[in-house]
DNA sequence: TTTCAATTTAGAATTATTCTAAATATTATT
DNA sequence: AATAATATTTAGAATAATTCTAAATTGAAA
């Protein structure tokens, strides 16, 4: 064997996993950069219910080479590991929530602006007899009309 | 005045309205042959929940010349007038039901098919309390998950 | 019957979503 | 630490749903 001098490698340290990233791994998802990422983007703004190219753009941002067709992926598969839900609230774009908790959406007509309603929005838990047989996975409850704001100005000050 | 001959006029009697075009007249709407023919090819099938592009199809077949703009301009006008309603159930296509009964809708994940779930789905009878300051216009109620047959089928005969 | 506004139309334009096949990253295994 | 096996990411093309446009037609009212 060679005379090899002594020396310190620089081992890179395993890496800790955010917060972010366990949950991903909770989830039995690979908790890859632009998963991470997505995930981050929409659970930073609890409030909000961004379309996929809001994600997109925003993500872009902090990763400027990730791709649509990832951040479509990345959603459908936090979807399916239920970390966030999808909405179809009109024609127009999917939106995406990263509120688990049981709640509906509230779209107002007048200004576009979607809103959580906190409450029971289960078929059992809110009166909704379903029928026997049906084996329920997800629900979805969508309300729309004129919010409290836009109520209020339409009136008149 | 020249000795005309007396005869018999043939005035072709007002039509008839339908019991379509009653109803269109009823909520508002301008009786259109197209509208009617969207309305009808969609309440013929109470059961369905058609796509635009299904519906064009099927009026296609009475009405060789219709167009799909107009389809999507008398699917808006049935849905303001509250004769149909829109449902977005998932990213692919909006769905129109003729049914105008409260219900809920259920997506069967296995094979695709959507059923009317009859009961409670407004949000104060089935138990939501919706913040004041809301104004409520539509409920959307869906769910997913496997339908009786599908859930049959999955463990086996 | 004329008028006026609403509706219809074809086709182009736009937008959302999916597909594809190659490149890359992650994890488990040596 | 290297390898293998698999999952994920990617750009860009392809597809699909919906909207737009401006001209032609129709319906209702005067």
């Amino acid at each position: 064997m060679k005379n090899v001098k002594a020396r310190t490698v620089f081992v890179p340290p395993r890496r800790e996993r955010s917060v972010v990233e366990i949950r991903l791994a909770e989830a039995g998802l690979r908790p890859t950069a632009q998963r991470s990422l997505v995930y981050e983007v929409l659970s930073g703004h609890a409030k909000e219910h961004p379309t996929a190219d809001e994600i997109f753009m925003r993500a872009k941002q902090e990763k400027p080479d990730i791709s649509m067709a990832t951040v479509y992926n990345c959603l459908d598969a936090l979807v399916k590991h239920n970390l966030i839900r999808q909405m179809h609230l009109d024609r127009v774009a999917t939106r995406y929530c990263p509120n688990m908790h049981e709640h509906a959406h509230f779209l107002c007509e007048v200004c576009g602006a979607v809103t959580d309603l906190e409450g029971a929005a289960k078929p059992r838990s809110s009166g909704f007899k379903v029928p026997s047989g049906y084996k329920i996975a997800q629900v979805e409850m969508n309300m729309r009309g004129v919010c409290p704001d836009c109520a209020d100005k339409e009136v008149g000050p």
